[in-house]
RNA sequence: GGGAGCUUAGCUCAGUUGGUUCAGAGCACCUGCCUUACAAGCAGGGGGUCACUGGUUCGAGUCCAGUAGUUCCCACCA
């Protein structure tokens, strides 16, 4: 057989992937074995793969194999999000570029357009998750869009709607002027922003030169004042109280009020009050029935109320007024300021506080139990950290604006009666009439008089209900599927979208199916660059995935990303990580030409053969159940360790180093057998990790029949561990390590033979293990002593003593280093002594460290004198 | 302003209910090797006052308090 020195993955990645989805392996139906389920965080069916999505779905993929190799009916089901806001701003930017304005544009042939777009586009990221090795079953791909998923989103809307949680509200909302549509709290990002604090006079009603000063960051907002606020108690103005004040430029005389509101210490004392546009203005209008002047259009131009500078960018008029007011006296003075502002996370652009009919959720009742759940563990977050903050936004949560003003997504079931202010809520226009008629008693009423919602709903509105819906949980509430797939088991996700995300399904499991959606959340981390940099499209930082999987292969990018990422840390990408993986699939790769190098003969096993067979098998079971506790607990990167070492170390290191044969000659069939039982246990252990390679390994180590997949493999059991076999291989590999680290010392090339002479207490062991050592160390002779030999340097494993003849031996480097022992061993006894002789220890310590400490104090006094015996033997 | 977390080797992190010399791992680094699976490799090695201060305890990396630094979340002052 020709096998490459180095493992290319590319081609075999391709083959193999093709062969799992042709013999449909990972497809799964309901049947009599336990389910464990998955369900994907759906990406933005426009999207494209990113590092993080690497990370997050290479740990689902590694959950999902590993449980379908330990015999569970897995189920990944995969799946895409319409992600209105995203998708639409593309579309725009699409349609632009065709020279075609939204605005210009009906509802319907926008969707045209957009569905085109998805055809097109949606999806690529799911092809882009093959490549990577994602083993969902492709034929449950959902869509939030879905014909049915959208009908179970709406029939949610309406539901809610008919038991009062849905509510329509006059309310402050975040605008995002650039998309025209409220954005809610969690998708605006408070920035820092220089700005200035504009102080800004204006004049008392009545008087000649009396003027109030007020404070500002955004003078263009005055145009929308309706009073100036003074605290009730600030002595400095009670001779405003009851007066009014004219508003600079247009002329327009405003109530002076009174509101505790109002912090004395900020600016003047005195605040302006523009209730349509801000938050608090807005609460203190409702106090003082102020009048609301809303001097915004929705694309953040100055509105026909405004009255001066209409239709011109908010932006451009606060440079454009800052001139304007200083011209006609009214500028006090500018201030450099720095504030927060609030930022679209979609589109970057600042948002405004507007006054805006939305749709609300009533979030109080309906986060209780996902609340409970997450309290009492019955909803378990990995790592627990992210508990507090769950607890503190579930106690604190707001009420969910539904509605966006976007045409891309779930068009809001709510009908209004034209020609008056009624409204219904309805799964069809047709159940709309018959509603509507009822509520007007108009039984003469049409669909035409009635006209639908404009707006979409929220995409969390929908893919709160993912994993139902993905099963058509609430169309078809007692179907096969839900029935045996939820509560669905482990979510992997990023902690970012805990809120946005996380908590609404669970709230939704808990209302809608009366169970939690899922047992266990995992939160990856964020990727980033080694230099802490989220990675990012502007940055430039940022890989890309594809380029890396080709040059690397996706197996070992799916090592490289899990090497360094315990669950709830940012992961350091670094490009040398992903070398990482790709050299231990070129280490795997290697042990496997060198097994298949071998030439067999049917002789019998050496006895070093069986020695180390009988010690990596004991070794595959130790670390078999290590790896079982670092899943239970997702310690999916300390899995990777632990499966990483096996191999490399016990694996390649030692045992294929014991068992090889001597240059020419052939190795015992059973030894090969053996060999390659324990190379297929490993790869069923690195399977979920590396699937392609271990999958090419699985067939090339034997011959199987082409639907023999290690991928639906059976995962073998592991047996209790013989300790005594792995204490024993423990002191040999020490031994031999000692003696590379002498000859490595004592300049003795590898290939020189050399004689051995052990004085120990222990010599059975030493001699079962003869044929061992004397391979490992190039031995032309070991035998036992009982004091030391002459013309040999020595060395000490635990408490045996080993001496290696020498020309001419450095009897002062010799007595320094053995001092050095003596020092280190009094130190370490005194210490014990110290211990023991402490009446409080003895009497207070559970006598098991007791007993541990007076094993510790005669092992140290054997092992001195020993030292002290070799010390007098040197002279 | 409120809340939560973090601080252990050059870097990224483990360290389970306090108890073996407990101070670890991977990477990086240093030294020697192209040894007939692999230089994407082999063998060997150095490196830390567990942020600081105090307390509890027979015993503290581990528990408590304070200090400093740092990260995140929530709210937001015009």
């Amino acid at each position: 057989m020709n096998l490459s020195k180095q493992y290319q993955p590319t081609e075999i990645e391709d083959r193999w992937y093709a062969k799992w989805m042709e013999a449909q392996v990972f497809k799964s139906v309901p049947d009599e074995r336990e389910p464990y389920t998955i369900t994907i965080p759906p990406p933005n069916v426009t999207g494209i793969l990113h590092m993080g999505h690497i990370l997050n779905n290479t740990l689902q993929d590694v959950l999902i194999r590993r449980k379908r190799m330990q015999g569970y009916n897995a189920c990944w089901v995969p799946g895409t999000d319409h992600a209105s806001i995203a998708t639409e701003a593309k579309v725009v930017a699409m349609l632009k570029e065709k020279g075609i304005n939204k605005q210009d544009i009906s509802r319907e042939e926008f969707l045209q357009h957009a569905w085109e777009w998805k055809e097109k586009y949606g999806g690529i990221i799911l092809s882009q998750l093959k490549k990577l090795g994602a083993s969902c079953d492709w034929d449950r791909t959902s869509f939030t869009m879905d014909p049915e998923y959208s009908q179970s989103v709406l029939q949610v809307f309406c539901d809610l709607y008919e038991e009062g949680y849905i509510y329509r509200g006059n309310r402050m909302v975040n605008w995002d002027p650039s998309a025209q549509t409220a954005v809610s709290d969690e998708e605006v990002n408070h920035k820092d922003t220089p700005g200035h604090l504009y102080h800004l006079r204006y004049q008392i009603e009545g008087s000649e030169d009396e003027y109030v000063t007020i404070a500002t960051t955004r003078p263009e907002t005055i145009l929308g004042d309706t009073a100036i606020a003074i605290h009730p108690e600030d002595e400095r103005y009670t001779h405003l109280h009851g007066k009014k004040a004219i508003v600079p430029l247009l002329g327009r005389a405003i109530p002076i009020i009174l509101d505790d509101y109002v912090d004395r210490e900020f600016g003047t004392g005195c605040l302006k009050v523009t209730p349509a546009h801000d938050t608090n203005d807005h609460e203190i209008g409702l106090r003082h029935s102020l009048e609301v002047i809303d001097a915004l259009n929705p694309d953040g131009t100055i509105s026909e109320a405004g009255q001066l500078y209409v239709g011109q960018d908010r932006f451009v008029v606060r440079k454009q007024i800052k001139k304007d007011l200083d011209a006609a006296g009214n500028l006090v003075k500018v201030e450099d300021y720095n504030h927060s502002v609030g930022y679209s996370e979609r589109t970057d652009a600042a948002i405004e506080p507007r006054l805006s009919a939305q749709w609300f959720l009533n979030m109080q009742e309906l986060s209780k139990p996902a609340l409970e759940a997450v309290n009492n563990g019955e909803v378990q977050l990995i790592p627990p950290k992210f508990i507090n903050t769950y607890r503190h936004w579930m106690e604190n949560v707001r009420d969910w604006c539904l509605s966006r003003q976007l045409w891309w997504g779930h068009r809001i079931p709510a009908y209004y009666v034209k020609g008056t202010n009624e409204h219904v809520v309805a799964m069809s226009e047709a159940e709309a009439v018959e509603k509507a008629r009822a509520k007007t008693g108009n039984a003469q009423l049409t669909a035409a008089d009635l006209a639908q919602d404009e707006d979409v709903l929220d995409t969390w509105a929908s893919s709160w209900l993912w994993p139902i819906s993905v099963f058509n949980g609430l169309t078809q509430p007692d179907n096969e599927d839900i029935n045996y797939y939820y509560p669905t088991n482990d979510l992997v996700t990023a902690p970012e979208i805990l809120f946005f995300w996380v908590a609404r399904m669970i709230i939704a499991g808990y209302k809608f199916k009366g169970q939690k959606p899922f047992n266990n959340v995992y939160l990856t981390g964020i990727v980033r660059d080694d230099l802490r940099r989220k990675m990012s499209k502007s940055l430039g930082n940022s890989p890309d995935p594809l380029d890396l999987i080709e040059q690397y292969g996706a197996d070992g990018i799916r090592v490289g990303m899990l090497l360094a990422s315990p669950a709830g840390n940012d992961l350091l990408y670094k490009e040398s990580l992903v070398e990482q993986g790709r050299n231990f699939a070129n280490k795997i790769w290697n042990a496997f030409r060198l097994v298949k190098g071998w030439e067999v003969a049917d002789i019998e096993p050496s006895e070093r053969d069986i020695l180390a067979l009988d010690w990596m098998e004991a070794r595959v079971s130790e670390v078999s159940a290590e790896i079982d506790d670092h899943f239970e607990k997702f310690r999916i990167s300390d899995a990777l360790m632990s499966v990483y070492k096996l191999k490399w170390d016990d694996f390649c290191s030692w045992f294929l180093e014991f068992v090889k044969p001597e240059y020419g000659q052939p190795i015992a069939r059973k030894t090969v057998e053996g060999a390659i039982d324990l190379f297929e246990k490993n790869l069923q252990l690195i399977h979920p990790f590396m699937p392609f390679i271990t999958e090419e390994l699985w067939h090339g180590l034997r011959d199987r029949a082409a639907n023999d997949f290690i991928c639906v493999s059976k995962l073998f059991k592991a047996k209790t561990p013989d300790m005594s076999v792995l204490g024993e291989m423990e002191l040999m590999k020490e031994v031999i390590s000692a003696v590379r680290n002498f000859r490595m010392s004592k300049n003795i090339p590898n290939k020189e033979v050399i004689e051995l002479f052990i004085q120990t207490d222990d010599q059975a062991t030493f001699e079962k293990y003869r044929s061992l050592l004397t391979w490992m160390l190039k031995l032309s002779k070991m035998s036992f002593v009982t004091e030391k030999v002459d013309g040999t340097g020595s060395l000490r494993v635990q408490a045996h003593q080993l001496f290696i003849p020498l020309g001419a031996v450095d009897i002062e480097a010799e007595k320094e280093k053995i001092q050095k022992e003596i020092v280190y061993t009094e130190g370490f006894l005194q210490k014990v002594l110290k211990k023991l002789s402490n009446e409080r220890f003895v009497s207070n310590a559970p006598e098991k460290v007791v007993a541990m400490e007076k094993k510790k104090q005669a092992d140290a006094e054997a092992k001195l004198e020993v030292l002290r015996r070799s010390m007098e033997e040197l002279g």
